[in-house]
DNA sequence: TAGATTGTTAATCGATTAACAATC
DNA sequence: TAGATTGTTAATCGATTAACAATC
């Protein structure tokens, strides 16, 4: 299989530039698959096994995988670690991701001591809190900083900038980061920030999942009833504290 | 604008029973923008007003809401109060939703102190962990209690799980959860869960988004020098600790 | 009526899927 | 060679977008 394996001859051509978001968004998980299977010492797999442990279809992955480059052997399947380090490289984890966590409070203390930052080449450099009272005290291997170090931390070399405090202070905190030179954000704070169009933003937002999951439930329960129950036609149902909304 | 509000006499004809997924992912955004919008006074706001506050194209945010009805003015724009009602009635935010963390270490503590949940509908009824040293311990105001209550407090009365777990118990724990009944789990557990297909399950990543994040990065700085580190023929860039996956 | 803004249409774009030729 | 599985094609599906008729 070594042997027959593709050279690394590809022209610029042969990978279009632009690996589709949909597909960038499950390389990681496809990568996670690999690691567990590197670590249980399977060396190669198909993509009906790769894309089973996904929670994909084949054809999906396949096709994924066919905008990194043509990296299994035909009539064997993909070398598990070699398809690693393919997909590693893809999405830049072959360098170090320096990250600065601003907001120390449960969520900054949850992220700062998450153990999948470390592994997969992301290092935290610095947390930073407005609360005086928080300044010292060591997280994670880490003496909490004040917001007043923002500028000079980014100016130390830093790759992403982490939002994890309240609503209200997100988005001058995303200003600071984004003016000291910072273009990607991941934002955990419940609002939406605005930033210049060169700068990435991603959201993790607990309560629009719970409210996805809600809206599910319940045309769950509409449907399970054989819509005898008909929101759109009778009268509001209206809960507590909702009353004042309503016509 | 009241008496020219549309009677809500929608038939089922008129409002088709799927609302696209894209859709409903954007709802708790324009939910959130119009809670803003309603705390600022503002009583009345235009598709362009109301986009720009929830970060979308003003077309896109009519189509969406025309999924859900018929709810604004022509040549005036929307009523904030009634719209984030018919979007809270839509996304089933109308009553309340019972929720079960598992798993309360750093995770776990964020999630159940996150203000978020109680203002919107949703109440957490349980605190579980299989460590015998938290249980009995106060979070937010609820005492941790055993994993091996899981099922008497399903049992009780729970509308959606959180697992909060470390990967390795998040399977079990998932598959406990189903079979006592549950239907929608919120997953933060860094695995791919198996579920029987009437089960919803949703994932909140964070090393995903940062991973998502720094390919993005790359991309920059490969765009950037035009180019001039081509990646894809030159020899592959490889990072201390990888180099025994590269061949 | 004149101005403003919605709700809908139709065109475009991107993602998914199944089938299968290529090929190991 | 025969069996297995990839990588690609083409069809389908769903989402986005701009333009504008409807209408307040």
């Amino acid at each position: 299989m070594s042997s027959s394996r593709p050279a690394r001859l590809t022209t610029r051509q042969s990978r279009p530039a632009g690996i589709p978001d949909a597909t960038v968004a499950r390389l990681p998980v496809y990568l996670r698959a690999l690691t567990t299977l590197a670590e249980d010492g399977v060396a190669t797999v198909s993509s009906e096994e790769l894309a089973a442990a996904a929670g994909v279809g084949s054809a999906k992955l396949r096709k994924d995988l066919s905008h990194l480059g043509s990296y299994g052997t035909r009539g064997v399947g993909y070398d598990v670690e070699y398809l690693l380090y393919q997909i590693s490289r893809e999405l830049g984890l072959t360098q170090d991701w320096r990250v600065v966590i601003v907001g120390v409070g449960n969520l900054g203390h949850a992220l700062a001591n998450y153990g999948g930052f470390a592994s997969r080449g992301f290092t935290v450099v610095a947390l930073l809190d407005a609360d005086d009272a928080l300044i010292g005290e060591q997280v994670a291997g880490l003496a909490v900083r004040s917001i007043d170090e923002l500028e000079s931390v980014v100016a130390g070399g830093v790759h992403i900038g982490v939002v994890a405090t309240p609503a209200a202070a997100a988005q001058g905190v995303c200003d600071r980061l984004v003016a000291a030179g910072i273009t990607s954000v991941l934002n955990f704070a419940p609002c939406v920030l605005d930033v210049p169009a060169d700068v990435m933003v991603r959201k993790v937002d607990l309560s629009t999942e719970l409210q996805i999951l809600a809206f599910h439930e319940q045309r769950r329960a509409v449907t399970e009833f054989g819509e005898a129950l008909d929101v759109t036609t009778g009268p509001d149902p209206v809960a507590p504290g909702l009353t004042e909304l309503a016509r």
